[in-house]
DNA sequence: CTTGCATCTGTAGTTACTACAGATCGTAGA
DNA sequence: TCTACGATCTGTAGTAACTACAGATGCAAG
């Protein structure tokens, strides 16, 4: 009994992710190669949708490339796996984190700037000299 | 009276900006074409040392390479830049605080979802349980 | 059997650099 | 003046994660 084959076009309606990036994830080796129609077309079965779904709910968290190869890993395995997801998750926090850190520290600069900017009418722009040092 | 000239180690040095960045920003025409001594080695002037040193400010800005185009182009006019240079910056603080609000929702998502793999002894992962949907 | 949308492969472009390899430059010391 | 040897040179390729084609087929409905 084979299950449902869906086209590619069908797996990216229901995942949300463009064909194209299907296909870059099958050539990186994120995504399994799937089956092909006698005519060459590939056609995936159900795991390999809830795959490429997994894949984009962690691509919506952020995570990178490398770091849901290594949760797809983790998914397969059953040992020690939950401990192993979640310091992979406090590393990824942690960098979105650092990163909420520095675009803080632009905006409040951005803002200081650009008010300074705002309130004045001289041919001067206190912007560019500031950029200038 | 020609002014003093550095060689691009000097400029690097100076400005924080890795040598190879620096022959990058001529490339993509960021940076002008410096002088060559008689080997072919580059001179630049002191008005290029402060131009790459606005460069590598704005970068630290977080302003785009063909945002930190228009701001050259901006200081290098005296009409209405002031108000433009106001426009622009207003638009990259918008773009930073998108950002910001994007990597808020990473982060409560992942911590939330990192409190229950933390909590968790039993063999199945719950943050994995989730990307599976 | 035709029409026409869906897929196919393969390559190049995007952003902002970084990392070489292999050759030359420039300068301080002998 | 010769010789090291570090600094630069050019040119190309790699990075992350896609996106955008071109040109050729597949497939299903009428």
């Amino acid at each position: 009994m084979t299950g449902k084959a869906f086209s590619i076009g069908e797996v990216s309606r229901a995942t949300d992710v463009n064909i194209e990036t299907i296909r870059y994830y099958e050539r990186i080796g994120l995504m399994p190669a799937p089956d092909r129609t006698a005519g060459g077309n590939r056609q995936y079965s159900l795991e390999q949708k809830r795959q490429l779904s997994f894949i984009k709910r962690a691509r919506n968290l952020g995570f990178s490339i490398d770091q849901i190869r290594s949760l797809l890993i983790m998914a397969d395995e059953n040992e020690m796996t939950c401990r192993q997801v979640s310091a992979l998750t406090a590393t990824h926090l942690a960098d979105v984190q650092d990163k909420i850190k520095e675009l803080k520290r632009l905006e409040s600069k951005l803002q200081s700037l650009h008010q300074k900017c705002q309130s004045n009418n001289a041919p001067d722009c206190p912007m560019i000299e500031d950029l200038f040092g």
